[in-house]
RNA sequence: CGGACUGUAGUAUAACGGUAGUAUACACCCUUGGGGUGGGUGCGACCCGGGUUCAACUCCCGGCAGUCCGACCA
């Protein structure tokens, strides 16, 4: 990718109002563009960074037998009347039907879960202890009128969400289900490169259980957590019981955290309300078991780069980085000749599958720099007058200071590691 | 939902009860060429409604919108 071609533009100024590192970074990197409170359009190369995590959750759900579909967001009334959950107020509510706007019982709501919509779905398909368990996902757009939408894409008002749902004939079969998806979730933050707490916390009306939280430690979470950094205690600061710490001598701390995913023991709250029951063994009718669990991957963007930035930008791990290199072309005077070299290696680099992104614009050399600095691509290469006097071009990894002289062969073997 | 603050070019900001200034971005020209080079020309703005006033972007009231703090939060 040119970025003379690149749709969005970074830019120099945001309004300090906007407070949040990661929705100052990501406005000004131009990956994302504020719509309204809480509501951001997701722009192309921050469409790549978010991609790069779905694929992670994909295949990490994939792995542990779920299946991925696609719901609807627009949900009618008679779903959320099933469960009791029409007066909950974060709900989005219209009632527009185009053939008769008189017509009340055309209300629909916005989808801000999916538990009632995927039950009803299960009736078809789940009859017989011979069709458990089950387990499906979607990775889709949420809608919550949230009263405050704050701290860039950590709380918004529209977020994307990966919501897994399963289904199991007990309750150790589900309690089973639980740890595997635990397992999964673990692996998706140890790949995205997120250190994490396993939080207890409570399960609310559904549950006596404790459910778990995925906590990330940081300043700009909003939730609080205690914790032991010796044997991995940890809870929220809501249901925090002291003496749930007894076997270890470790000292509990406390702070601020990002709740990037939630695991959760439904039991039969929805499956009883939609009928979804089968027959066992003995062919006696039973409430099929249920679980659900999410994570929020554009709050894991964000969570991202509230964790890895410096005062100049952002520094993307790998794994999820919108480019692997970002090519910088600094003209000096002599741009033919440093162009042409620059062209050349990003043809190879393309040939060799390394994606790249090609700094060709005609800026001053601060510009270009500040700018790989503030989209924070891991690796920056620069070809100039100088280097191409050496032969070589100039290497450096987003996070650190270190610059290396590498040749072409060299780099493209670096960087194909 | 309660509290505080704020709405002026694409973005960020300034002043003023009487012609709205600057920076940046954008277009063109010159200059410079390893950390936002310097200069010139051009384009471009007072959230909406009402009130006070000869006159309102400015003062008052209401609305809408935004940010932050708190409450809320499967």
């Amino acid at each position: 990718m040119k970025q003379s071609q690149l749709f969005s533009k970074t830019s120099k100024k945001l309004s300090e109002s906007e407070a949040s590192k990661n929705a100052q970074f990501l406005l000004k990197g131009g990956f994302i563009d504020k719509s309204s409170a809480g509501v951001y359009s997701l722009l192309p190369l921050g469409l790549k960074v978010l991609n790069k995590i779905n694929t992670i959750i994909r295949e990490e759900m994939n792995a542990i037998g779920a299946e991925e579909l696609f719901m609807p967001s627009l949900i009618q009334k008679k779903y959320w009347e099933k469960s009791n959950r029409w007066a909950v107020d974060v709900i989005y509510k219209t009632s527009t039907n185009p053939a008769d706007s008189e017509k009340k019982d055309f209300e629909y709501g916005l989808g801000w879960t999916h538990e009632e919509v995927v039950t009803a779905i299960a009736t078809r398909f789940i009859n017989s202890y011979k069709d458990l368990p089950k387990a499906v996902y979607q990775i889709q757009t949420k809608f919550r009128a949230e009263a405050r939408a704050q701290a860039g894409l950590l709380r918004g008002r529209e977020f994307s969400m990966k919501d897994l749902y399963s289904f199991h004939e007990s309750k150790e079969d589900l309690d089973k289900y639980y740890e595997k998806v635990i397992g999964a979730y673990k692996k998706i933050f140890k790949r995205l490169g997120l250190k994490f707490l396993v939080t207890e916390a409570s399960g609310g009306a559904f549950t006596k259980e404790y459910t778990h939280e995925f906590q990330v430690l940081n300043p700009a979470g909003e939730d609080t957590v205690f914790y032991c950094q010796k044997c991995g205690f940890s809870q929220n600061q809501e249901i925090y019981k002291p003496e749930a710490h007894k076997d270890c001598d470790g000292q509990i701390e406390s702070g601020r955290s990002i709740e990037v995913a939630n695991v959760f023991k439904l039991g039969t709250k929805f499956t009883e309300a939609f009928g979804l029951n089968f027959l066992n063994e003995k062919g006696e009718k039973k409430p099929v078991i249920m679980g659900s669990y999410g994570i929020g991957p554009t709050r894991v963007m964000g969570t991202i780069v509230e964790e890895f930035s410096d005062e100049y930008g952002i520094i993307w791990p790998e794994n999820i980085a919108p480019f692997k290199v970002h090519l910088v072309e600094l003209k000096g005077k002599n741009p033919s000749k440093v162009q042409k070299a620059c062209k050349s290696l990003y043809e190879k680099l393309n040939k060799a599958g390394i994606d790249v992104l090609y700094d060709d614009r005609d800026l001053s050399v601060g510009e270009k720099l500040n700018d790989a600095d503030l989209i924070g691509i891991p690796n920056r290469v620069i070809i100039s007058e100088k280097t191409l006097a050496q032969k070589k071009m100039e290497l450096k990894p987003r996070n650190s200071k270190k610059v290396s002289m590498v040749s072409e062969k060299q780099l493209i073997k670096l960087l194909q590691k």
